[in-house]
DNA sequence: GATCGTATTGGACGATTGCCCAAACTAGCA
DNA sequence: TGCTAGTTTGGGCAATCGTCCAATACGATC
């Protein structure tokens, strides 16, 4: 067993790990190259650098190769995000976080399609579904946190759409160039602004 | 020939339109339930009733079969949508018809999928990104135009992010249940209102 | 009747799929 | 030098894939 590490299984159990390891890296590639169902066994393997019969040596399935590989990339992203905002001392700064995204993930990118695939993805496979809404739900509300903080109203539905809209324009822009994105920052900025022209920056009940 | 009309092909290509008709109208719903690569010759033939044959009789490939199915949908709701704006007199009211999207597409309908599912084809399918690309690109024209009339600044920028957010919301939608669709119309209105973010009702000019 | 054009049928084709497994390999330990 | 446990190998398996095609069906025209 792996939990007597130390005894006779040091290069194979190190080897074996190293070559999930690079399945799940290689999993994580090909999900946005080819897209989520177009990945196949000896794909992987090929990426991989392994034998075929690693694949299912390492995983129980193809399926749960890819689902692995897209929440670890999805959750160390998502963390990775909440840290970023956590040295945010101003709403701007928050904001200016999410435009760093939108410069850096373009819609096309390995991230980004990792992301859109995977929510296709999540919406056939129940056990994903579950997660990958674990991980967005965690976004939102460390995004609506911050934003309470800096007097936002409605902090959760603005993260809402706040994320919601960072996402829906990675998806747009790869389909072609769109506005700007300075541009699209100044009227995401609208979202933030506790207060702009005269009235407080209260939280004003939306109950009409 | 087809263009001679009148002649003898009466009920034969008759029928051939038929097939063809179905055979677009079942693609549309298995890109929703399956996902666009796990759509084949013969699912496609079965759900419409045909042989497997008659798949590529009428379409040079699945691929264009597939092609050709989402673009038609999608340019039709595009159109229903513009012909909505058309009609509509007030900013609330042209945010009135997103909020009605929100409701009538939750992220996990057969649009919203063929949407999504048509959105990552287009990254690997050179034509219909191209497409798709004028479909998205006429539908935030008709938005921008429509915010450009009722004094929205920056109506280009802002139509870009409503469209994504609108996208972005139906996609999130499909992880689970999220903020409510009200509480997100509150927020998505700080977008299009010049003037201020709190009451509704009435459009009246407070503070320019 | 014969002839023609279009649509349909049902299967053949090679390639690829996910998954499986007996055998070979690699080390640490006695 | 066995022995054992974890890992890798390479191919086998049945199923499915996209595409193609000869044969057939059928109504319109002569």
């Amino acid at each position: 067993m792996t939990e007597k590490a130390g005894t006779m299984n040091a290069t194979a159990a190190d080897r074996g790990r190293e070559a999930r390891r690079r399945l799940l890296e290689a999993a994580a590639e090909l999900i946005a190259e080819r897209g989520w169902a177009a990945v196949s066994t000896r794909m992987l393997a090929e990426r991989a650098g392994v034998a075929p019969g690693v694949v299912h040596y390492h995983f129980s399935s193809v399926q749960a190769l890819l689902t692995e590989a897209a929440l670890a990339v999805m959750h160390d992203l998502v963390e990775q995000a909440g840290a970023g905002m956590e040295r945010a001392h101003m709403p701007g700064e928050a904001l200016g976080l999410m435009i760093d995204f939108l410069t850096a993930y373009d819609g096309r990118d390995p991230v980004s399609l990792l992301f859109a695939e995977t929510y296709l993805a999540a919406g056939r496979d129940e056990d994903l579904r579950r997660s990958l809404g674990e991980v967005v739900t965690d976004f939102r509300r460390a995004l609506a946190g911050r934003l309470a903080e800096h007097q936002v109203p409605a902090p959760d539905a603005t993260a809402a759409v706040l994320a919601a809209a960072i996402d829906g324009i990675m998806l747009h822009r790869a389909l072609g160039p769109g506005p700007d994105a300075t541009d699209l920052t100044a009227v995401l900025r609208r979202l933030v602004a506790p207060t702009e022209p005269g009235p407080p920056a209260t939280e004003q009940g939306d109950t009409p």
